[in-house]
DNA sequence: AGGTATTCACATGAAACTATTCTCTGAGTTAGG
DNA sequence: TAACTCAGAGAATAGTTTCATGTGAATACCTGT
């Protein structure tokens, strides 16, 4: 029985000793290579040892750079040192991104009050009533609060500067508490286009987390996948890979962890004794695909309709065999035509162009603006599908547009 | 031939409009005293 | 009477339209040799 099989080798044969190492959620004790930016946070943040206030406090470097991991490690180590020496100290720590939670000025004040103790309604309250319920919180005692905004770039594109700004200034009100706040971003060009007044306040001390190379990626793959995997599972050059494509994609160690995972996953479900150079190409694909699918199938209808038109325009080019360079104009027109066969409204041609360029931004297209001359200027586009996923891909679009 | 001016087909910006979701207020309701 | 609920006014927001302005180079048009 073939099912019976799947189960057995699911129970017995597995490749991994503790699978959750490589999750994204995992602690690590050591995090290697980043002594250099933990020391630099700690030594600002030392000073609420004495109960001094802290400055403010700015860390940025892209995704899978171990900002959120060097942080949360600090406020650890931070938090047991201050209990021994009897400072009174709370450091809390959103995440601005997973919306429902705290992507509005409200959802942040609510969630840091509830971590605080006090509980308010989830909507129905004026903002400032739950101001003030959170300064009169804060300040109860004598306390030094440290606030981690993980992602704060995605909460100040919804939610105004000032609230930042009043946050730091809280400080002149609160009589018996001092407020830190520390921000991560990973958008480095963020801090320029923000109130100037937010950025000396809240960039006070900046610490940069520089991308990991091939090698550094490769230490900590070593690290994770001796805890992991079980051993003589994987080699050598399976995790040196492993790092060179993860490096390639700017140093990204969750991404290098992903990987690493699902490779193991997949050689596993093909009862394979090791992970093998080629379930780490697999794995690869697999990313890249789960990615472009969820993308497709998440992004709002009439970036599904442009993006079909776009995919039929090139269908049809291959046919005629002409290359199969195409421009806004052409996509616009089949974009029309795709609308009233399905009974969608139409969109101007300016948003077209727009939803255009952020096809281009996800990455699903290419379209450069070129001039053609006497021709006028235009976006010259075309997509970025891989052949091998396209009939899922349209698969999923005519589903979603019900053609 | 070489230089300048035009012109195309959109790109890019700013402002205004619209529909939907949130916030806020006060009236009405409930329950306990 | 205090607490709670809930409808509807008003504000915030996202997505879009309208109007206006900008852009790079192939091409048309000169100009003097």
């Amino acid at each position: 029985m073939k099912l019976d099989n799947i189960f057995d080798s699911a129970l017995k044969d597995t490749l991994f000793t503790d699978k959750s190492v490589l999750q994204i959620s995992y602690k690590p004790d050591k995090i290697p290579h980043r002594d250099e930016q933990i020391e630099h946070v700690a030594s600002i943040l030392a000073p609420v040892l004495r109960g001094e206030r802290p400055s403010n406090l700015f860390l940025y470097g892209k995704t899978g750079t171990g900002k959120t991991l060097s942080v949360k490690f600090v406020k650890d180590k931070l938090i047991k040192r201050a209990e021994e020496a009897g400072v009174n100290l709370r450091i809390e720590y959103i995440n601005c991104k997973l919306q429902k939670v705290a992507d509005t000025e409200y959802r942040i004040l609510a969630t840091l009050i509830s971590k605080l103790g006090g509980s308010v309604p989830a909507t129905g309250l004026p903002t400032d009533q739950v101001y003030s319920r959170f300064i009169e919180l804060v300040d109860e005692k004598k306390q030094l609060f440290v606030i981690i905004f993980d992602e704060i770039d995605h909460a100040l594109k919804k939610i105004s500067d000032n609230f930042i700004y009043s946050l730091t200034r809280l400080n002149s009100e609160l009589s018996l508490a001092q407020i830190s706040i520390i921000g991560i971003s990973n958008d480095i060009t963020f801090l320029e286009n923000i109130d100037p007044r937010v950025r000396s306040s809240l960039g006070e001390e900046e610490v940069v987390f520089p991308p990991y190379n091939a090698l550094q990626l490769q230490d900590i793959l070593q690290e994770r996948c001796m805890d992991a995997f079980k051993e003589g599972v994987v080699d050598e050059g399976v995790i040196a890979k492993c790092a060179a494509f993860a490096a390639r994609e700017h140093g990204d160690a969750r991404r290098a962890l992903d990987l690493m995972r699902i490779a193991g996953e997949l050689s596993e479900r093909d009862g394979s004794r090791k992970v093998d150079l080629k379930y780490i190409d697999l794995a690869n694909k697999k990313i890249e695909r789960d990615k472009v699918l969820d993308i497709v199938e998440t992004e709002p209808k009439q970036f599904q309709l442009v993006l079909y038109s776009i995919l039929q325009l090139t269908k049809e080019m291959k046919k005629k065999n002409i290359s199969e360079k195409m421009f806004t104009g052409d996509v616009y027109n089949c974009y029309q035509d795709v609308c009233t066969k399905t009974k969608n409204e139409c969109l101007t041609q300016r948003r077209i162009s727009d939803i255009i360029a952020e096809i281009d931004m996800l990455g699903l297209i290419n379209a450069r603006v070129i001039s053609k001359g006497r021709h006028g200027r235009t976006r010259e586009i075309k997509h970025l599908i891989s052949d091998n996923i396209l009939d899922k891909v349209e698969a999923i679009l005519v589903d979603g547009l019900g053609l």
